[in-house]
DNA sequence: CTTGACTCTATACTTAGGTACGGGGTCTAT
DNA sequence: ATAGACCCCGTACCTAAGTATAGAGTCAAG
């Protein structure tokens, strides 16, 4: 049993860079689809579960949630889901994922100020990137 | 005991939305100062407890860890870091920054991309959001 | 001068997201 | 045909980041 196209969960493990008790672990959660099995019981992924894998590590760095990550994947096409309604989720979670990028634009200037203002002589005895996310309130 | 200028632990919990014990938590992590003390022996926080406390819930909800907040959070000059030093932390930190809005710039291409494809009338069976964090790799 | 809302410390509990373990079966190279 | 490296399932354990609780003191309003 080694089809080149098929992967065993150690196999996507080391591909997607994690335990392979992460990937029982999200197949319980439901963020990995119940692969197919072999015979002997084994778990047979294709490849493109890795894409999957990598995906959900990375959206974790961001600070998604599991559950954030489970809204993302599940946006598409389904039985049941009308075109209206997925546009609308993704105009949300667009809306979001630009707040996220702003605020870290925020910290990334304050970070540069920093770095510049150290050049200068002068003690920054202040923490200058305290106002990095102080956006303006009303 | 009203002045101000100084706040109360509740007084800061509810301007920063957060629990009161988490207040005590951070500051037994070392995310908040030490503050101040009423004779009575009550926390007396300045406002500007305020401006930290938020910048520590935004970061976590960009993906930091409070240690990395903290590391964030000491960026700055302080008896024993020379100048160089805090460049070059500021350089590191920058470029963790930049890897993430990168990503999810990724991700809010996909999404749009998405919502755009959904207008068309053909069924979108596949999940187009899992290539958005691809990167080229070597 | 008491009552209700707050604060103190210390300790225990909770939730999310994993990790590890035990007892068993499978696969492959020798 | 057996050792070593996988895999199965179920359950227990762990860490980060809080939350809650208990028992005691404080403060401001009526």
């Amino acid at each position: 049993m080694n089809d080149p196209e098929r992967l065993t969960i150690g196999g996507l493990a080391s591909q997607g860079g994690v335990n392979v008790e992460t990937i029982r672990y999200y197949e319980r959660r439901g963020l990995l689809p119940t692969p197919s099995r072999a015979r002997s019981g084994y778990r047979l992924y294709a490849d493109n579960a890795v894409r999957r894998l990598r995906f959900i590590r990375q959206a974790q760095l961001l600070g998604f949630s599991l559950n954030e990550i489970q809204d993302l994947l599940s946006l598409r096409m389904q039985p049941g889901t009308t075109c209206a309604d997925i546009r609308q989720r993704a105009r949300e979670k667009i809306a979001t994922v630009n707040d996220k990028i702003e605020d870290l634009q925020r910290i990334k200037s304050a970070l540069t100020k920093l770095a510049r203002a150290c050049q200068g002589k002068g003690p920054i005895s202040e923490c200058p990137i305290l106002e990095a996310l102080e956006k303006e309130r009303d």
